[in-house]
RNA sequence: GCUUGCGUGGCGGAAUUGGUAGACGCACAGCACUCAAAAUGCUGCGGUUUUGCGACCAUGAGGGUUCGAUUCCCUCCGCAAGCACCA
């Protein structure tokens, strides 16, 4: 095997000295940005996923430069967050200190790996000159209306002790500690992403996404179209506005359902002769875990209001209203109408407690199930006779607004962005609550608003932020009216600083703005952003909407962030498994890159299968790989001094160029590796090989192996680094073959191959078809129907 | 339950504007080199059957469209990921 160690170490101190991947700013080349999510620096340093996730725009980026391009491949670390708070109090050094020391880590790692990141503009989301933009960014939305307060219930991790944005809490388990997640009552900041909702989901459709990283987006934000309608209350001089996306079956309503917490009952609880019942319920529902909520589909449980009667207001009927846990206060107005005869969980609560049940579509089996298909309309007064959905729903939303009892309404499922959190480190939240002026922002000059040095940044019992036992941090005063006030103690979630890092990479090192205007518009959008599917409705989302933000200021050039959009599937264990500690199947990439060089470790994840799915680690198979690369670097000594391909592998290499460039460009790697290995197969076969021969190979290979084809390239004498020349072309003409083997088939089955030319007739190739043994043995006597020829594949005769 | 994928040899996986299924790699077997092993090179490698040519079967199961289906359509089964009482 060839001295991996030594030539690695010497290409990568090569492309260091010469800032060989530097990108620069007002070029007059085509620019082309290729991001990658920067590492969170964990104290165990890189994994293989990190590889992977790297590995594949590397190739593209690689690829990009030697095709002429100005390439921004640029590399970070989000540091701030919980991991490194936890592992800091465990080791009981100041996170600082830790992470420091994690970057490092990190940033050998990925060197040593090759990655041809520019490391001049390396940011640390934790750095006070970044996290002060972060902070700028926070009140311009506070400025702008999209911050506020509220006294709510939320996510809440006991273990971890701290608040949880939906995101953050995905099945019902935190995302940090995996524990189960508790609603709680409590003061929390919220960014108003769901101002947002529509431009999300609108600016989907001018983006090149996967299909399946939209669909999930789209599902996140979770749009749907119904209405408003308002239904009196008989006891007393109020309204229950309810959401329904289906007003046309508002002739079947047989009861309404309030959510437990709905806000109207304690208003009305003189009124209502069950209070008890009702409180007992309330106090059991809010017991429930996340289990119960949603194992329970099937079994509904409510409470009847009694004293509380609703009016229908399109037929006057009374209607009695219930409390149930199957409605949430968080989507739309916390109240339904129910119709039982056509949605499966009305029709479960009716059933239980025996309610009526009245069709007002037909087409189903009412007394067995819901009907929730299409079908004529029933009962159902104006609407009566009609048939078509879309035409009902809309013909009753004109009578509600014409009325003045409804109207048409969207609805989204993402919930705003819960956004403190009760930890030390993170940005500080630079508000000031002052007691004559309220909520007052921390003037902008006074930004970074910069953590305080603790000893201490162990969390209270009581979850509160360890900021609060910090005097001189919490007492201030009032920006506004100068007088004693506090400082918000609680800090932005670990989504913060990536909402926006990627502007930041333009213009690193600016002490004026968060990024130029000049610099943005040049670099803007990001071609091609590759990571993580746990990311896109989290980090994706979270960033769009950042974005989205700033471009409605005007300060940066462009609707969305990203044109591009892809995703890496998971490396598995060895055993099909996911990686994981406690299943003790890690492979650490260190090992592999002592044992075999970055090299083959990088060509082999990018061959392992395809990109976007995920595999399972096999060692045996990287040996494979490790031996493809030892034969191209052994094929170094058939190289002799003659320049040219030669005639019986011109085409075979120009066909090579098309396949691996082709490959590269949608994420096809395996295949443009495996086609790389049939050239090298071909070239073994030879005596001898000319230099462009040889060093069309080193090209292709250069961006999955860079190390070991510089050194050939080197060796050889054939030409200037291949980092700095140009990527091979080919010639469309030449990968045609001007004789092919193709297929006689008889009735679909192929019974015999011939050799023939692209320049036979048609009757030519009948001929020679005909001729051949087996096929004239496959017709026997049979009467030939007709005869297929699809050129260059295949020619059919059909027999009866 | 809903959404989105996926299902091909012993294994990872190729092949889709429908056109020779199994590229490439791993594992395995045989041969060469070697005192021997490793490494390397060469050959074979879906199943059944045949001395051989070949024949038949085979891309989760069953149907359909077609001269021809891994590819398109329908039904079903299984696996994975995400969402989850969203009115």
């Amino acid at each position: 095997m060839y001295n991996f160690k030594e030539i690695e170490s010497k290409w990568q101190k090569y492309w260091d000295e010469h800032k060989s991947f530097k990108a620069v700013d007002n070029s007059d080349k085509k620019k082309f940005y290729a991001l990658v999510e920067f590492p969170y620096p964990s104290g165990v340093g890189m994994h293989l996923g990190h590889i992977k996730a790297y590995s594949g725009l590397e190739v593209v980026a690689r690829k990009r430069r030697m095709e002429g391009y100005n390439v921004l491949f640029p590399i970070g670390y989000d540091a701030f967050g919980l991991p490194t708070e936890n592992s800091a109090i465990k080791q009981n050094i100041h996170p600082r200190v830790l992470t420091d020391r994690n970057i490092n880590v990190f940033a050998g790692q990925l060197k040593k790996v090759g990655f041809s990141f520019d490391w001049d503009r390396v940011i640390d989301t934790t750095d006070p000159s970044y996290y002060k933009w972060t902070q700028w960014i926070f009140l311009k939305m506070f400025e702008h209306g999209l911050v506020f307060r509220d006294k709510t219930l939320v996510n809440y991790c006991p273990s971890c002790r701290v608040v949880l944005s939906n995101e953050d809490s995905q099945g019902g388990k935190c995302d940090i500690c995996h524990s189960e997640i508790v609603q709680k009552e409590k003061d929390v900041w919220y960014l108003r992403i769901t101002a947002y909702a529509e431009k999300l989901l609108e600016g989907l459709k001018e983006v090149d996404y996967l299909p399946n990283i939209k669909v999930q987006q789209e599902n996140w934000i979770g749009k749907s179209e119904g209405a408003f309608v308002d239904f009196k209350i008989k006891e007393i001089d109020d309204n229950l506005r309810i959401y329904t996306t289906r007003p046309d079956t508002l002739y079947g309503v047989t009861f309404m359902v309030m959510a437990p917490e709905h806000p109207l009952i304690d208003k009305n609880k003189d009124k209502i002769s069950n209070m008890d019942e009702i409180n007992k319920y309330r106090e059991l529902a809010s017991h429930k875990s996340e289990f119960e909520r949603t194992q329970l589909v099937k079994d509904k449980t409510g409470v009847k209001i009694n004293g509380l009667t609703a009016i229908n207001p399109v037929n006057n009927e009374e209607i009695p209203i219930y409390i149930s846990d199957y409605v949430m206060m968080g989507y739309g107005t916390g109240a339904i109408m129910a119709v039982p005869a056509h949605d499966d969980r009305d029709y479960d609560f009716a059933k239980k407690f025996n309610i009526p049940i009245i069709e007002v579509i037909k087409g189903g089996d009412i007394s067995k199930e819901a009907y929730t298909g299409d079908g004529e309309m029933v009962n159902s007064g104006v609407l009566t006779g009609l048939k078509n959905k879309k035409e009902s729903i809309s013909k009753m939303i004109e009578y509600l607004t014409k009325e003045g009892i409804g109207e048409k309404a969207i609805q989204y499922k993402m919930q705003d962005w819960a956004f403190n959190r009760q930890r030390y480190w993170g940005e500080p939240i630079p508000i000031i609550h002052c007691p004559h002026c309220g909520d007052v922002p921390v003037p902008y000059e006074e930004l970074p608003l910069k953590l305080p040095d603790v000893e201490n940044f162990e969390v209270g019992q009581d979850g509160e932020s360890p900021l609060a036992k910090i005097e001189s941090f919490v007492n201030c005063k009032c920006p506004k009216c100068g007088r004693d006030a506090k400082r918000e103690t609680d800090t932005m979630p670990q989504w913060a600083g990536s909402s926006w890092y990627f502007l930041r990479y333009i213009d690193p090192h600016n002490d004026k703005e968060f990024a130029s205007f000049d610099k943005l518009k040049y670099w803007m959008n990001v071609d091609w952003y590759n990571g993580g599917m746990e990311h896109v409705t989290r980090h994706v989302i979270y960033s769009r909407f950042w974005y989205h933000f700033l471009y409605d200021l005007g300060l940066v050039p462009t609707s969305e962030p990203y044109q591009k959009r892809t995703a890496q599937g998971l490396i598995l264990g060895p055993d099909g498994e996911k990686m994981s500690k406690s299943k003790g199947n890690v492979v650490d990439p260190n090992d592999i890159v002592d044992k075999y060089g970055a090299d083959t470790l990088r060509t082999y994840i990018l061959f392992m299968g395809e990109y976007g799915l995920e595999a399972p680690w096999n060692e045996s198979s990287i040996k494979g790989v490790a031996r493809f690369i030892d034969r191209v670097y052994n094929l170094k000594d058939k190289v002799i001094d003659k320049e040219g391909y030669s005639s019986e592998l011109e085409g075979l290499i120009h066909k090579t160029i098309k396949k691996v460039s082709e490959d590269i460009e949608s994420m096809k790697y395996n295949t443009a590796i495996a086609t790389l290995m049939t050239l090298v197969n071909k070239y073994s076969e030879k005596d001898n090989l000319t230099k462009d021969e040889y060093l069309v190979l080193l090209k292709l290979l250069n961006p999955f192996a860079p190390h070991v084809t510089e050194e050939l390239n080197e060796i050889c004498k054939l030409g200037k680094p291949i980092c700095e020349s140009t990527w091979p072309e080919y010639n469309i003409d030449k990968t045609k073959e001007e004789n092919v083997t193709i297929a006689v088939s008889v009735n679909g089955k192929v019974r015999a191959t011939i050799d023939v030319n692209v320049n036979d007739s048609e009757e030519d190739m009948k001929k020679k078809a005909l001729s051949e043994e087996n096929v004239i043995k496959n017709i026997d006597s049979k009467e030939i129907v007709k005869i297929i020829v699809v050129k260059g594949k295949i020619i059919n005769i059909v027999v009866k």
